[in-house]
DNA sequence: CTGCATGTTGCAAATTATGCAACGACGATT
DNA sequence: AATCGTCGTTGCATAATTTGCAACATGCAG
């Protein structure tokens, strides 16, 4: 639609993996490099962008301040903190995660880190994988009817581990059973190892807004175990949930 | 230099304030609905902006992800940290922040808050004032003499309170000052009744690469009680210095 | 001093963005 | 129930903006 904007925003993309020089800015975009010239001065002019002593560039400042914002939007996120953190604690130091659903995608926007050696990748910002994560699946369940299957339509079953879901006609299943149990399971069906279970966070309609999932690679808990952090879990959600609705 | 973009950033940045419509969008750019809504349409694909059930516009996902990878960039800030929490704790629970010198900017990329109930107005990636804040003194005073000059010929030096430096020659005074004493200060120059004290982290060569500050209202202590926080930020600068250069 | 890498400027060509006007969808109001 | 008003969307002609080129400038290394 805009050409000069969408190669912009690549642009942006790309220094959020690190510093690039201007001529591997142009050699990415594909441009001449004096076109990723011009639209490194606007987006240096503006702060988006920065310069440093040995003309590298980087992402600049105003992404911290617009980052900040767009975080601080996310009221829910500054509702459900505490609740995550008290979560985190109970389960043990494991990863607690909060994402919601946003036009065809699931993004986290808040973690609590475990506190065990084992980290997994994740960040908030980055999108779930709708069908390989428990977040990803209470989201999806909770969407009305006729989004969830244009929203199931557009999904790549591609597999993470030998037990992803391949395709929609089990999808459909594990989003039925879900619906049915008020939380959903991820059983190293995104990474070999780790077990998650999820639940849902619901306004005064009973919506879904978000989800909050826990975390645990096998060698602390095995999966039934994990299983039995459910009842913690969802005390979590309805408080987050409760909390969120006192709030409006 | 590229006009569709910077709108584009624009509208980024107005978003940032919070949620707009598309004619609100378009009256503040001054353009066509029309040109608006294609600009607001790529930022979209993108995920640089999202579009809620009510035609309202936010700032996307995307900019959680950038803002995490441009603060991460700033690796400075992970070595500062544990540091800037110490120090908060030694100054009583006040408000500490890391700042950076950046194109002729001083932006804040940490922050403490303080514990207290008076809380300050200030927030990571926004900019500081050069004449107006220890953090920006400490960061000008540590330029090189070329440099420094243009950025001083470049600074409003507009006034936040009576006390804010008002010209070019006092601020050069203050400036050598810092530079004798190693500190500086902010005298209730920026906020009635908030004094300050900053100190610059140097990296192997001298230069100064950033500047912490305490800040403490005057109801807290006065102003020569901020001054005997003095050795605990020297303390801390000297840690985060050794710090930053042992890991590289 | 020469060569290489990097960033910058003037200019002509045309792709790309723009504004207009008309249309469609949705809600509120009467 | 009908109408009005608000808001977002599309097709199209205009022209303005962006693009690539080629030459120039600067800084560093051999």
């Amino acid at each position: 639609m805009s050409q000069s904007l969408s190669r912009a925003l690549r642009i942006l993309i790309e220094l959020g993996e690190g510093e690039r020089s201007l001529d591997q800015v142009a050699a990415s975009l594909e441009v001449h490099k004096t076109t990723a010239m011009r639209l490194l001065h606007t987006l240096e002019a503006d702060r988006f962008v920065r310069r440093d002593d040995r003309q590298r560039y980087h992402l600049g400042s105003r992404l911290f301040a617009l980052g900040g914002a767009a975080l601080a939007q996310h009221a829910i996120r500054d509702v459900a903190q505490p609740h995550l953190n008290r979560l985190a604690a109970e389960a043990g130091g494991q990863a607690v995660h909060l994402a919601a659903y946003e036009n065809g995608t699931a993004i986290y926007i808040a973690k609590v880190e475990n506190t065990h050696a084992v980290r997994m990748y994740s960040r908030v910002g980055l999108p779930a994988a709708l069908h390989a994560t428990a977040v990803g699946k209470v989201l999806v369940a909770g969407l009305p009817p006729g989004e969830q299957e244009a929203v199931i339509a557009g999904i790549d079953f591609r597999p993470f581990t030998s037990r992803t879901i391949a395709d929609a006609a089990a999808y459909r299943e594990v989003l039925a059973k879900t619906r049915e149990q008020g939380w959903a399971e991820d059983a190293a069906e995104h990474e070999d190892f780790i077990n998650c279970v999820g639940a849902p966070v619901r306004d005064e309609a009973g919506r879904v807004v978000a989800a909050v999932s826990v975390s645990v690679p096998d060698v602390i808990l095995p999966r039934e175990g994990v299983r039995g952090l459910v009842p913690q879990l969802l005390a979590a959600t309805e408080a987050i949930s409760a909390d969120w609705v006192g709030a409006r």
